[in-house]
DNA sequence: TAGATTGATTTCCGTTACAGAAATCAAGAT
DNA sequence: ATCTTGATTTCTGTAACGGAAATCAATCTA
């Protein structure tokens, strides 16, 4: 300010923005909220103030936007209720079909299973007395599941790689990694494909 | 603290809560509203993770009908201790032939299969994608894994019992038992006697 | 051995604090 | 009569804070 002199302005007891004068001409609140929320919210309040401004005598909105949309599950097999309270095979909504040796084999000549004993391999979702699908003509990869003989012994176990060569990891903690040693006889028979298992 | 020499405890580095545990599983935002719509915002958010919740134990993708094998195929089943030498179709140690078909379904006019997602039952050995094998002949007991429809949602769970009547039991411990409400609509659909699953 | 306890660690969430923007005031200038 | 001006007051978005909640693994207990 050059002129000290000036005579403009100056204090005005009882000036300053009035109350509700601000962009939803009301208090507000702070609200934590999920931040994928956050813009659908703020999409929601801008729409209710430009209702507001339309409708100067009627603010009422409902919140229906953010009613959780419970659309039930569309399964077109099962949606309706036949008389028998079941589907049948001849239902006409069928869409999907399915054959358990179709699923789990691709190549029936070099397939066999096998039946799990123990519990290494539990964190894959191997129990006991699970079947496993084995599948001889699959190439081995680093981190598939391996039907191995080790010593003369067979054993189910993620195939794993270590400079000296390869080992062996269980899928549970309780168990150590094996590691192939230089002597040891050591081969891969097979790839595990898949898995079956019975509950009842 | 009484005692000084306490020998428990103490610095655990990489301890603390994880990213995503809280009340909503993601990041939040401050957020000022008007304080009107606080409540209802705060409704919303709640409605919303209830609807999550039911949404987690929501585990059914898909369904697909029973066909029987167009080839029928009868592959060796080993036990696991082979002494030497590539199993034979004419080793002792063949258990039996199976066919994945023969054994995982028992009735073949009442079963159909469940593609599963999600991992709130994944204590049973019953990981996301696990196609399984539900038999709608099967009386439900308590202890069974059933497909239930709960307010027309299907769920794959462990039937229990409470005082009130019924209860849908995770196998995962970070999910909540499911009671089953007065006025809640509920029905078995079927018992889970096996399941498939492919890993490569 | 399995499960409970413990002190430390890390993230979360509701609230308070902060600071610049926005709106208002009336005396003085044009 | 209208515009300008420095001061006043409220508003709004974001930062900061602090106790709650969840997690960790060594140690203890049954």
């Amino acid at each position: 300010m050059e002129n000290d002199s000036s005579k403009r302005g100056g204090p005005r007891p009882g000036a300053g923005r009035k109350p509700g004068g601000g962009l939803y001409g009301e208090p507000t609140t702070v609200l934590r909220v999920p931040t994928s929320q956050a813009g659908p919210i703020r999409d929601f309040l801008s729409a209710l103030n430009r209702k507001r401004q339309r409708d100067a005598q009627d603010n009422v909105l409902e919140l229906a936007e953010f009613v959780p949309d419970c659309r039930k599950i569309s399964l077109p097999l099962y949606t309706s209720k036949v008389a028998a309270g079941f589907p049948s095979p001849a239902d006409d909504h069928v869409e999907r079909r399915l054959n358990p040796s179709d699923y789990l084999v691709d190549n029936d000549s070099a397939t066999f299973f096998v039946r799990v004993k123990g519990d290494s391999m539990i964190d894959a979702g191997i129990f006991e007395d699970d079947v496993l699908v084995i599948d001889r003509s699959r190439v081995p990869q680093i981190g598939d599941i391996v039907l191995a003989v080790l010593d003369g012994e067979f054993t189910v176990k993620t195939l794993g790689k270590s400079k000296s060569g390869a080992r062996l990891l269980p899928a549970n903690k309780h168990y150590p990694v094996i590691e192939v040693k230089e002597g040891q006889s050591f081969e891969v028979w097979g790839v595990v494909t898949g898995s079956m298992r019975k509950f009842k």
